[in-house]
DNA sequence: GATGATAATGAGAAATCTTCTCATTATCAT
DNA sequence: ATGATAATGAGAAGATTTCTCATTATCATC
């Protein structure tokens, strides 16, 4: 029950927050806030643009949602599964793929801390282009 | 000579153009465009700041320079030596350590290759505190 | 060295994404 | 139901980057 959720983050009950949250849970992908606004507003839903971001940014904050910031463009979020996971995006389609390798993760610990750093956040995108015909090559 | 290089571009060898490629090499760091504007500005070249992202940008496409997006912010740029780096920034200080592993290097090329992708870039940003003590913690 | 086709520049406008302001409205503990 | 407090919506504003276009500089050719 997302409502649990958001009252644990010391939000209140809100329905912009109920329908952003549960916008995010049913598509399960990663959406632009405007992506989101769009989508509330083919629903029907009159949620203001800076309410989607002021929203989006305080789940954030809360750990339910998770920004990624993407080359050349908005941010997009995604519902915080709480498997962390990096990027693989298409520059053709957009199409975007998780993955998560372990290898990867454990010499990212063992590099900072040899450089003297605690890690707070990583960000890992591969840019490239998937295996669709229409998005091979050049 | 940067001048060769500015002209194996396809680019006329202009002052901003010279200023510009001639200051990144200096500085040797990351720097972003209005860095770079305001750098110029106290040298004394009045050199516009839509110059300097448009020079910035051909440098970019002609592989002088490398463009880093790095969260919350203005891109940074920096010399593009060659030899491909990841980075690690300090979220207090904004203190940029550079480092490679051929180990994650080649994670990634096996994962992009698992899952159909062509690599054609990627961007690996870890954030973090850095060890110096106004740095360290929470 | 002068000439001219073409490319580059500077300044400000504009585009894009995001945050802020503030008056109005909704939530929720009592 | 009431009231303190938080949340919302709309538009303005901020921040970064790109675009437009008249003016100026570059450089191959003469």
């Amino acid at each position: 029950m997302e409502n649990q959720d958001i009252k644990k983050a010391g939000l209140k009950i809100t329905l912009p927050r109920v329908k952003i949250l549960t916008l995010l849970e049913k598509h399960g992908g990663h959406l632009s806030a405007e992506d989101v606004y769009k989508i509330l507003l083919e629903e029907g839903e009159e949620i203001g643009l800076a309410t989607v971001y002021r929203v989006l940014t305080q789940f954030e904050a809360a750990g339910l949602v998770v920004r990624q910031n993407f080359e050349g463009g908005q941010s997009v979020f995604e519902i915080d599964s709480g498997d962390h996971h990096d990027h693989l995006v298409c520059l053709k389609c957009g199409k975007v793929e998780e993955f998560l390798d372990t290898t990867i993760e454990k010499r990212q610990e063992a590099i900072a801390r040899k450089l003297g750093f605690t890690i707070k956040d990583h960000a890992l995108v591969i840019y490239g282009y998937c295996d669709k015909p229409e998005c091979n090559q050049d």
